[in-house]
DNA sequence: ATTTAAGCTTGACATTTATCAAGTGAAGCC
DNA sequence: GGCTTCACTTGATAAATGTCAAGCTTAAAT
């Protein structure tokens, strides 16, 4: 690994407040390991056995039943994820694949709960985590149940165009049927949501989209901090 | 409160590990407070000033968005709720309504994250309860986003036949449009999902449902562990 | 006992979403 | 260059869900 790439994790939020030691321990415990795109790095129903820590790349969390597929989370670098599972001892409530070549940092469970035994600022780091991706969660279930799939398109986009650079502009990080599946709908659905969403404010040409006129949009998605400000 | 209610609430997974001090310290700290059916204990977007532990009676937890409103979920005693943004000092996700005359014990946030500071345990019974929670979440955007109506409603039943007592047998405890809104439909579609499953080995009478033909019943369900099974 | 109100159900209809099939366009391959 | 492949789009149709209105049942209120 490199040292940018250990820095970088370092300042994670997990990790920013652990004792230099600890870090160490967990570090040198993990194996970082290189995939290529579509790989499928952790089985849903497996035992959780290591944390994994996303260190360049590209990774979906997703989850199947009743014969169908869907998407849950996007992870970019840096970004960690299955604590939860890992912490508790069980098995893996959702899949991961690689969506580009990708660079992962695997942390053996039992390191991780050793740590955070042995260090009370890593336990605190782990509470706060746990506690913003519960919320996370609770945010996303308010998002389904709550708005239609164009709504959800609407605040998606304007999320991504918070957090991304240049204002009013989104460039798609992966496939539409990707985004679809995180949306929680079908690929021709989204289609179809884009094109509702044309008509208030967006205009679209492959993967860059752009917000021409934000009030329409905003007065179309209608935005609310307790669902799509991000934890 | 009556010695059984703090004998109860100790033996809570949160609690249970704590030390005899710390839990001294957090009861001591609250407010144990009755309230009429109907009342909002919680409205989202407030600070989040306390934990709330169900003594007796039922409470939902509900949240709006886009001019429509949704349940989360339901709170039996003994049961907390938003621990989660107690911990991040941060504003309620939810909102909080009695279904019953309850009894609720109301510890101020403050006092829960200085019990988690000074008694690593505690903390530890903290940490092993978001995971939960999160998973439960997890679980419930699955659920959410891989199933129609009928088949969530055919999965509560059978969930709810688990853990209740009598075999085959489940007593509504709370309005049919409470119920509507925790599976995520509204009232008039969750009949019409009655119906549906009506034809699958069930058979109902007012709030009293029954389980005629379970493999007939299992088999519309297709039940998932890695969705239904209680965290 | 009658009235009232509330929860639930049902029917008709509209909207949203999914499914199936076909077509387009662009990237990669031989 | 021509070909294939794959993602995406579009159209037609079906299924799922929501909305509106009416009626039913039950239990509380007068």
């Amino acid at each position: 690994m490199r040292p940018e790439d250990a820095d970088a994790i370092r300042d994670l939020p997990l990790f920013h407040d652990a004792r230099e030691e600890t870090f160490a321990d967990l570090v040198r415990a993990g194996f970082l390991q290189r995939f290529p795109p579509g790989v499928v790095l952790v089985n849903e129903s497996d035992p959780a056995d290591f944390l994994h820590v996303v260190v360049e790349g590209l990774v979906e969390m997703f989850a199947t039943g009743s014969g169908r597929e869907t998407s849950i989370s996007i992870i970019r670098p840096v970004g960690t994820f299955i604590l939860a599972a890992v912490l508790n001892d069980d098995m893996y409530l959702q899949s991961a694949r690689t969506l580009e070549k990708s660079q992962v940092l695997m942390i053996p469970g039992k390191a991780v709960r050793d740590a955070m035994t042995a260090d009370p600022a890593f336990m605190k780091a782990i509470v706060a985590e746990l506690a913003r991706g519960y919320r996370r969660m609770v945010k996303e279930v308010k998002n389904q149940k709550l708005r239609t799939g164009a709504e959800r398109l609407a605040n998606w986009l304007l999320q991504e165009d918070e957090s991304s650079g240049e204002e009013g502009y989104v460039e798609l990080e992966f496939e539409k049927r990707v985004l679809s599946a995180l949306l929680g709908m079908t690929p021709e659905n989204l289609s179809r949501a884009f094109t509702v969403i044309r008509k208030h404010g967006v205009s679209t040409e492959g993967p860059c989209l752009r917000i021409t006129d934000r009030p329409a949009l905003l007065r179309f998605a209608r935005p609310s901090p307790l669902i799509d400000q991000p934890e």
